[in-house]
DNA sequence: CCGCTAACTTTCCAATGGAAAGATAGCGAA
DNA sequence: TTCGCTATCTTTCCATTGGAAAGTTAGCGG
């Protein structure tokens, strides 16, 4: 028993994980606006300044919470995709409800990914993860329309990330502007169906 | 000549509209987050709470913003229907052009209508707009697909603004995470295209 | 057992939004 | 004209924030 609790100060453990959760706690219930330095590091106990070594300043925080947001992204694409149909068709409606789900599983967190100018897109890590979620989009539109001259694969790689990206902020994500007054998981599943038809016509 | 120049202190003559017209100028520039009241004060040599008369916080300042942003969105897409011929198909694709026209004009000010939770969505005369933009494109679908069911009429306006507005993100505000070089006039006129060649499809 | 360094804390500071109270000027009524 | 009255703006003050700088601790390798 040469350690027990992580007892006093000095040497929290796992800040760096800690503060990762904290935040996204923070911005699942308030939005990011809400995370500042002072409040994940009173919740945790320690010093606000503690976050330094770990990320830089805030928006390092913020960074590292984006980069995992892609990379829970492309996961739930690949989960989803891999659960359907090997058929090129039936692998994209399937991306589309990873995507959906992904973004409904974020709740606030999302707009890190897309509605923020918060990252520092220039962080190394955050590019890889976002060219790899991208990337995996690429790769199904290329084995779904192998015969079709590049310029005309990147349209059609264009409609439908626009249609899936356009859905999933429609009905998850400006609730508040327009719609009714159903539920996130009403929506969300409204949504799906309109990417299943979508892709139907392709 | 009882007054020749807003002269000294005090009564600065349109210090609502010099407001807006200083910060919009600051978010095309720098950003949202950018936008603080002593900034936006000092440009115009005021004291840093003479807004709160006008617009009571910093987020009444940015609702007002994101107000007119909805204004001049609808009069894009009037003025680009104005132009097009009369058939249902080419009313929506100029709604289309005008949409992309709009985002492309505002810059960074778009992100107030859509990437960002700052303004007060309770606020009467943002709703006032942001439904009426939105209505807009209600009736061109209602005059495009008067023979449909409610229901699928309703599924294909949200296709369709899916579609648009997904081009506009993509093309238009989120070139920093994904895409080439090319230049915001050229991704506006692909996705213009692109988007013609969707409600050709329709 | 001794340094070395990663991982924190303490202390300080400038900037920010806003509350509260005061100053000014223009306008309408007597 | 002159007297308030009120919209508009200023001054002053404060709590909160991110971060720079320097100090402290503890664990690990030699």
């Amino acid at each position: 028993m040469t350690q027990s609790l992580p007892k006093a100060n000095y040497h929290h453990g796992d800040l760096r994980q800690a503060l990762l959760d904290a935040a996204a706690s923070i911005i699942r219930a308030h939005g990011v606006e809400a995370l500042t330095l002072r409040g994940v590091t009173r919740a945790l106990g320690v010093a606000h300044t503690a976050p330094k070594h770990h990320f830089g300043d805030l928006d390092g925080l913020i960074t590292a919470l984006a980069t995992e947001q892609f990379k829970q992204h492309l996961e739930r694409m690949e989960a989803a995709c891999g659960l359907a149909k090997p058929d090129p068709k039936s692998q994209i409606a399937a991306a589309g409800r990873g995507y959906l789900e992904h973004v409904q599983r974020s709740g606030k967190l999302f707009e890190l990914q897309f509605n923020s100018s918060r990252p520092n897109f220039a962080d190394p890590a955050y590019q890889t993860h976002a060219n790899a979620a991208f990337a995996f989009l690429v790769g199904l539109v290329e084995r779904a329309f192998p015969e079709l001259p590049e310029d005309q694969r990147q349209a059609k790689l264009r409609q439908i990330w626009a249609q899936i990206h356009g859905l999933a902020l429609l009905f998850v994500t400006t609730s508040h502007t327009f719609g009714g007054t159903i539920t996130q998981a009403a929506r969300a599943a409204e949504a799906a169906l309109l990417f299943d038809a979508f892709v139907e016509r392709l």
